[in-house]
DNA sequence: CGAAGTTCTTGACACTCGTCAAGAGTTTCT
DNA sequence: AGAAACTCTTGACGAGTGTCAAGAACTTCG
């Protein structure tokens, strides 16, 4: 019986990365539907085009397998709001932009930022999960941070805080709107928008 | 076969709420410790001192007595902080008061409010339970809207956000904190003290 | 005391879970 | 071509789940 780590590292032409890709995609679209509590591996399978066995012929168990999807799903969020920063041309421009761009991720992509929060939130119960948790966080963190900065240099005045509390206060706003967009409650979005628009500027010195 | 909504009305002298109650804290301990995805109902039955039976004579299913562990942690979370307001004799004293006790209760009382964090995520996915933790977010809300309000009117300035936005800062804050202290990084609390002693005067006017 | 009602334990049920081994199917390489 | 390696399916396992029914243990009250 050969290894997991065995595979990974035998293969050059990387299909065995690629199926593992495919796999955790499919482990996303059911986490963010479900949530972590509920998902199964036969579930994932039965989601995917392959059999429940096959899951633990590319991942050695199922933590292996949430941590990479975890992984997979930072990839993408990463880069997503760098446009934001390159294409502002005013202050006041990238205020506005920033906050809609929260509000569309929010209302567009609840269920995936819903499974973010769900997978952090295991991260306070088990210990696996913290350290790939805090290190996505940390990139969500300077992705925050670039927008703020920026803000502050658009302003021509330097931020008040430091990047983890930027960090804090925008993600608890939207948090915040996650949940009651989600249950339908119809000031959520406008909500955050405004509410993004308020505090940006009270980050700014005095 | 007796209803259990039936047992609940037809006592006076309320034993089977008594009860109920008795077993819905060693249910929170259980669920602090383990997080919602873990807890069994016979993990909760064994943490108390009864036989994992019982629970179906005190409680319909599982998501009864969830719910109605959720809404008796509620009851002992909303009172904490009014003490705060009622002593603080300075804005900057209420300023750093507030601070210092979010810094406390993050340390002292993490694992309880992971399980609030846990339980407030699960309302992101089932449905059941968004009702009553939208209903404790609001007494929250209020609660932290005391004390930015209260500290406006010591400042002798107004507030120029709303209580949702309000609530939506510090807890992002918090949360924040308590991810970080719960993975042993050492500047947590410190960090969410100055965080939050740095935000509360920029919800002042300008 | 003894009957009636209440409370709790025990054990079973149907089910789902993660895991794994045996082997069938497929691709790769000589 | 055939052998070897890789990929995937199937079916089983033991453990754990929520639920419930039967009845033991206890309390209450005539």
């Amino acid at each position: 019986m050969t290894e997991v780590t065995d595979r990974i590292s035998r293969r050059q032409v990387d299909k065995f990365g690629e199926r593992r890709a495919q796999l955790a995609t499919s482990a996303l679209r059911t986490l963010s539907e479900l949530g972590y509590a509920r998902t199964s591996l036969r579930e994932i399978a039965q989601n995917s085009e392959f059999s429940h066995g096959v899951l633990h012929y590319y991942f050695r168990d199922k933590v292996e397998l949430i941590t990479y999807c975890v992984k997979l799903y930072k990839a993408e969020c990463v880069t997503r709001y760098d446009q934001i920063v390159a294409t502002a041309r005013s202050a006041d421009q990238l205020r506005t932009d920033f906050a809609q761009a929260l509000a569309t991720t929010c209302d567009e992509d609840g269920t995936m930022h819903r499974l973010w929060y769900d997978l952090r939130n295991q991260a306070l119960f088990e210990e696996n999960f913290r350290e790939d948790v805090l290190e996505i966080d940390q990139t969500l963190e300077l992705m925050i941070w670039r927008i703020v900065s920026t803000y502050g240099e658009l302003s021509g005045t330097p931020i008040t805080v430091s990047p983890s509390t930027a960090y804090g206060l925008f993600d608890g706003l939207f948090q915040q709107a996650l949940l009651r967009n989600l249950a339908h409650q119809p000031n959520a979005l406008t909500d955050l928008r405004t509410g993004v628009e308020q505090t940006l500027p009270k980050l700014l010195i005095r």
